[in-house]
DNA sequence: CTGTGACTTTCAGTCCGTC
DNA sequence: GGACGGACTGAAAGTCACA
């Protein structure tokens, strides 16, 4: 069924959605681009923009490198956001 | 400081680590074998064990999946269990 | 600077069997 | 019940062109 993707009738936050929405707003607060965090963490552009859009399902290492370049531990960015 | 980590420069504790140590703690909290919580949560009973043993990288979907069987929070089983 | 589909390579995830 | 090795399939990683 694959529940996820793209879809809204979702009622407690997925995974992904929250990983999602913490990626964007920790990059905003710090004033960095899509390019700019995917330097930081070693990662390329594109798969930073896939993932922020939902498109993509990130494995546990990479998670690692999101929050390490983005300077919260990896639980951090899977909690919803309350900050 | 260096709460749980001994001496580590630049690695906390990495991100396999903490999700490992939180499985084997959950599966053994609710009396469960490998092969029960494989069952649970829809995965191979050594896809698993290979978690546990930190021999491989999971993906969001899966951690989110185990998650949901031991019936804790995906952010929660990332989160260093010191608390 | 960002979104997205398409593509190739790598490895997550399954299933076997053995200790 | 659990650790571990081999082999296979499909999905995630990584990259690009273009909107």
């Amino acid at each position: 069924m694959s529940p996820g993707a793209a879809n809204q009738p979702k009622k407690h936050v997925s995974a992904r959605e929250a990983l999602a929405a913490n990626i964007v707003a920790l990059r905003h607060e710090r004033g960095w681009s899509q390019e700019a965090l995917a330097f930081e963490c070693g990662l390329h552009r594109t798969f930073v923009a896939h993932v922020e859009r939902l498109s993509r399902n990130i494995s546990l290492d990479n998670i690692e490198r999101l929050a390490l370049a983005l300077g919260v531990q990896p639980f951090e960015l899977l909690k919803p956001r309350s900050d």
